[in-house]
DNA sequence: TATTGTTATACTCTATAACTATA
DNA sequence: TATAGTTATAGAGTATAACAATA
């Protein structure tokens, strides 16, 4: 039996010796996992991990602009918009004005924004300290700073 | 002057503590790096990410059914339709009959689909070289095989 | 009854251009 | 001229239900 045959004779797993070289491959397959735990982890709040992370990142970050938030979730201003929309919508965050620059958003969480987000996050430390529990603390620490040096080496 | 007002005096970078301790949130970051340069790289041979995954598998495993590449690539059934009718009209790959099910397709690479697709890994080859330049041989020795161990064990 | 491939559909995310109001 | 936010729009990815043919 050759190892091709071999391979195919497990029935739900083979591999491609070919994509398993790439880096790239295998962050898709280990982010499609995070990001389904995630999402699950979010229904109960009514939060997608875009919301989330907005709604997160304006906690953290009072004032913060829109264009800065964008820049800081790696999307375009354009499609922050209906994401700031609907938080402001839900009244977990408010669009104050600037003073010193009338073309600008402050962005800030209200009382009520930052208790959901408050729970959302230790829902979310609570799922991915589970879903991480096979891997080892060493371990965990070396894919985040490995992957954070990674990113912000390749900013432009 | 705090440590907030210290990260906001920075124009274009600041952290968000809570959200710097999800891997989750940092696997997106980098993927989303890794996925813009591997689309860049595809044009030319006018493939995408999910295409491209899809010859490669293909390629390297005769005879694959729809129902086994989907689960390769982590989707729906229903979502590689429309891929697998790319591939075939660009007659890069065929739909063979498996004899022993008429149910399902056995799929294969044509010879233009087999030299495309070694051009298209070659090129993805060098742009991920390049790209990782800066990560250690051990640091990517070591990142591949957590994320490999992690997305094996959260397997179904 | 279960599985393979398919269609239809809806939702989310992403990317771009063009506009307004301010700077 | 440039920037902040906005609108509109199109493309791409994802998830689900339902169906025909076959096992």
């Amino acid at each position: 039996m050759t190892n091709i045959e071999a391979q195919h004779s497990r029935a739900d797993s083979f591999n491609s010796e070919t994509l398993d070289r790439f880096i790239g491959y295998h962050m898709k397959r280990a982010f499609n996992v995070v990001q389904a735990d995630l999402s699950r982890t979010l229904t109960e709040f009514d939060l997608r991990m875009l919301t989330y992370t907005a709604l997160v990142l304006i906690v953290d970050n009072p004032n913060l602009s829109q264009s800065k938030l964008a820049a800081a979730m790696d999307i375009e201003r354009a499609n922050l918009v209906v994401i700031v929309d609907e938080l402001e919508q839900r009244e977990l965050i408010v669009r104050d004005r600037v003073p010193t620059d009338r073309r600008a958003y402050a962005l800030n969480a209200t009382l009520s924004g930052r208790r959901l987000c408050k729970k959302a996050v230790a829902a979310v430390v609570a799922h991915e300290s589970k879903l991480f529990s096979a891997m080892s603390k060493k371990a965990k620490t070396m894919l985040i700073n490995t992957l954070s040096d990674f990113q912000k080496s390749q900013r432009v």
